[in-house]
DNA sequence: AATCAATATGTTATACTATAGTATTATCAA
DNA sequence: TTGATAATACTATAGTATAACATATTGATT
């Protein structure tokens, strides 16, 4: 019987290193699509890759203490839009917030599962749906630009043993 | 080649219609699941009806004039929610709208199709989408319990002559 | 170096979306 | 008629998002 895969952040997994990663691959993406990774941007996905849960704008402007400031909402908005058209940011419709890519440039239609109680979302390649979607916009002659695919429910941990202390984080 | 069929509500269909078979399936769905089905409630999906359009909480309110008085937003939120529970309104997430139930008890799973510019929604069934998403979760061991499929884009009308005129409406 | 265009930020204001909480009223069954 | 349940009325507030305009930074060009 083989190993499922959860597609969720691992419980013990080196997050120090799992940031890190998320910084670095920002930075080359950054580089190589010559658009500049100001203080701001950084700062925001910093933020949002701090955690696995999708953030709403005004947690991360609570979080946001670059040299002692407060920025306005337009200001987080701003650097979500670039970060988002560069593929490093997710928003999460069903949720209304906002989630550091996990597999930067892996897959080529995501499904987003979110878990109602601990908040976490996995990232699962979606292919075939991205195919049913296509073919279906076809046949009613619909000019597809776009979708949005998420489910939700509860994560393999939250199923098996949802206590406060997994609600809670 | 076949004809295609576009589930956008066709432009001469008789709309007066199509308002009525509305009301009088949630009359019976109401009846049938012995809830009521209030002044308030009738109001609102009313309105909903009236348009092809999802509309927001505030243009729902707007245009709500029961008796002369205005109604709050929880007034239309509980009507919504109630509304949403029996499946006669769906709620269009990317857009944070709501959309009147274009096939009430027909569908197994919907993917909607929401036209950028005229902003109508047409309703397919996608029970294979329904099939891959139940796969990918139980592969994840996630505990499905709802999802959203949305796409954007083009309605074949706005496709083809993407006029004021239409895009007003 | 000085200038210019393009990009990004700072700031203020405002609009839109959503929920909490409490009091009151309507409905219906016992 | 009383009591339980469901629904409404109302007030307040929290959370999400954009517009508009001024300022500053960057980097390319002269």
């Amino acid at each position: 019987m083989p190993m499922k895969k959860t597609y969720f952040p691992e419980r013990q997994h080196d997050h120090e290193a799992c940031i890190l990663a998320g910084m670095e691959h920002a930075e080359a993406e950054c580089e190589s699509r010559n658009v500049r990774f100001t203080e701001n941007r950084r700062s925001v996905l910093e933020l949002l890759l701090a955690d696995h849960r999708p953030l709403g704008v005004y947690e991360i402007m609570e979080q946001f203490d670059w040299k002692g400031r407060r920025p306005a909402p337009s200001q987080i908005y701003r650097a979500l839009e670039f970060l988002e058209s560069i593929g490093l940011v997710h928003r999460i419709e069903s949720s209304n917030a906002y989630l550091a890519c996990n597999r930067p440039g892996r897959h080529r239609c995501t499904l987003f599962l979110v878990c109602e109680l601990c908040k976490k979302v996995a990232e699962v390649e979606a292919g075939r749906m991205q195919d049913v979607i296509t073919d279906l916009a076809k046949h009613s002659g619909f000019e597809l630009h776009s979708q949005v695919i998420e489910a939700r429910g509860l994560c393999p941990e939250c199923t098996h043993a949802p206590t406060p202390d997994e609600a809670g984080h």
